[in-house]
RNA sequence: GGAGAGGUGGCAGAGUGGUCGAAUGCGCUCGACUUGAAAUCGAGUGUACCGCGAGGUACCGAGGGUUCGAAUCCCUCCCUCUCCGCCA
């Protein structure tokens, strides 16, 4: 959530850095809204005031002896009740305006960070850098890698229809042994640097959904359970922002860097023709999360330290991949700067999304009322929260498949992840 | 699913209509004492919004009602806990 009193002090700014974004983020009625709201707070507040005032006095002169058929008593009573229709009346209407900024406030992304590249569409993202070419593979006869998977018998769409829908996969054997072991590789790669694990719930309610984001404008995207107020988590960075959610931390907690392993289920509403086949774009995912809660004047750096944490994986299978800055126009609702991870993908010839890291600033911490307090100082801050894939592992799945296939139709185990699996070749 | 209890400040925990934003204790901050620390003593210590400021307003799970006045009374909802049943 953008800061009101920003939108109000620098209106021009923040608009043109919306604008960065797209069209149709228009702050003029949130403005009008706004000083509306502060009018209405004056005269609203003076009555209260008079009110509060009339409560006490009352009360003084009873205690004093007074009667209540007083007519000094019986004066006061009658401006109270006065007072109380007038609340009556603008009460309701200082609500309603603050209920239509609130909702407005929470359809407005993150205004971009002026280091991110302007740019409408993901045309215009800029490469970072490139590592691994000397990994690219040499076979020329790659099959993607839904089809090896399948002739290796360890992974079955067709089946994952008859249990769910399409979309959907099942893992056997080996595919499930690998699964588990990359899991549980990066786990203990991001351990060891430091992130803090967690198990969380993927079962997560509204206002969790409305802390990270998703909520209230993009709920197509998630899966709902109907008789509850409770959604299937689209990633762990939602649950991971809400387990701090409405608390105080203090400034010497900071930094706090969790990792998570969690399916994520993503109702990939409009992307119909998109990925139909093989681990790209499925309901259902594994994921391991990475996520720091920082202090503000840190984060950027800390946005740099956490995508390289995440390109360690790749680098430790020995995947090629690059590093793309997201433009303006490609930037998540929540991030004011994003550095994308894509994997090459052989039988694509591209290089695909497999990554994630973004600076969302105050923006999740402020919907989700998550401030620290420093020492000596006064009052409190809201700071600011990222999030990055260290790894989508289906997508890391389809990598290995794909770049470690053999000419005569195996796949090659990378060599980090033998020791987990207990095998050199699948 | 059945029965009951309860939601108050960083925490614990009082408060059942009036000067209560809220006792007390713990914690924390500053000061005194001490070579230093502990102990002790003294002072302070919620958040948000409006206002240049003085100051004002809101907040005792959420929403509504009664009243001049609600943490306190009434209604609705949400959540948590305990016991029983069922269950991985």
């Amino acid at each position: 959530m953008i800061d009101l009193k920003q939108i109000r002090e620098n209106p021009e700014q923040v608009q043109a850095q919306l604008n960065l974004r797209g069209d149709g983020y228009d702050l003029q009625p949130i403005l009008a809204l706004d000083k509306q709201q502060r009018e209405l707070e004056v005269g609203r507040s003076q009555l209260q005031a008079r009110s509060n005032e009339i409560g006490k006095l009352v009360g003084q002169k009873m205690k004093a002896g007074a009667k209540p058929d007083d007519p000094e008593i019986l004066a006061l009573k009658d401006e109270g009740n006065r007072i109380k229709t007038q609340l009556a009346d603008l009460e309701p209407q200082e609500r309603e305006i603050k209920a239509k900024i609130e909702t407005i406030l929470l359809t407005l992304p993150n205004p971009p960070s002026p280091t991110t590249p302007v740019g409408k569409t993901e045309d215009e993202n800029v490469e970072v850098r490139r590592w691994g070419e000397e990994y690219l593979p040499t076979n020329p006869n790659i099959l993607p890698h839904y089809e090896i998977g399948e002739k290796l018998g360890i992974l079955n769409f067709e089946r994952s229809v008859k249990i769910a829908q399409s979309r959907f996969v099942t893992l056997i054997g080996a595919g499930a042994a690998l699964e588990r072991a990359l899991i549980q590789f990066m786990l203990d790669l991001h351990t060891q640097a430091g992130f803090l694990e967690m198990l969380p719930p993927i079962l997560i309610n509204s206002a969790s959904l409305t802390a990270s984001g998703q909520l209230p404008k993009f709920a197509d995207e998630s899966f709902k359970c109907d008789r509850d107020d409770l959604w299937l988590t689209p990633t762990a960075e939602v649950p991971i922002t809400s387990y701090y959610r409405d608390e105080i931390l203090s400034a010497e907690q900071l930094p706090i860097y969790h990792c998570a392993y969690t399916p994520c289920f993503r109702r990939e509403a409009g992307s119909y023709g998109r990925d139909t086949r093989g681990l790209i774009r499925l309901h259902q995912f594994n994921k391991v999360e990475l996520f720091k809660f920082v202090h503000p004047d840190t984060s950027f750096d800390e946005l740099e330290s956490l995508t390289q944490q995440a390109e360690r994986v790749l680098q430790a299978l020995k995947l090629p991949y690059r590093v793309m800055a997201l433009c303006t126009g490609d930037l998540g609702f929540a991030s004011v700067k994003t550095y994308d991870l894509e994997v090459w993908l052989p039988s694509q010839g591209k290089y695909r999304e497999i990554s994630s890291c973004s600076n969302c600033t105050d923006f999740q911490a402020r919907r989700a009322n998550l401030r620290f307090k420093e020492p000596g100082k006064k009052g409190t801050q809201y700071l600011h929260t990222l999030n990055g894939s260290g790894l989508a592992i289906g997508r890391t799945m389809a990598a290995i498949l794909e770049n470690y296939q053999q000419p005569d139709g195996t796949v090659q185990v990378p060599e980090v992840l033998q020791p987990y699996l207990g095998r050199p070749v699948l």
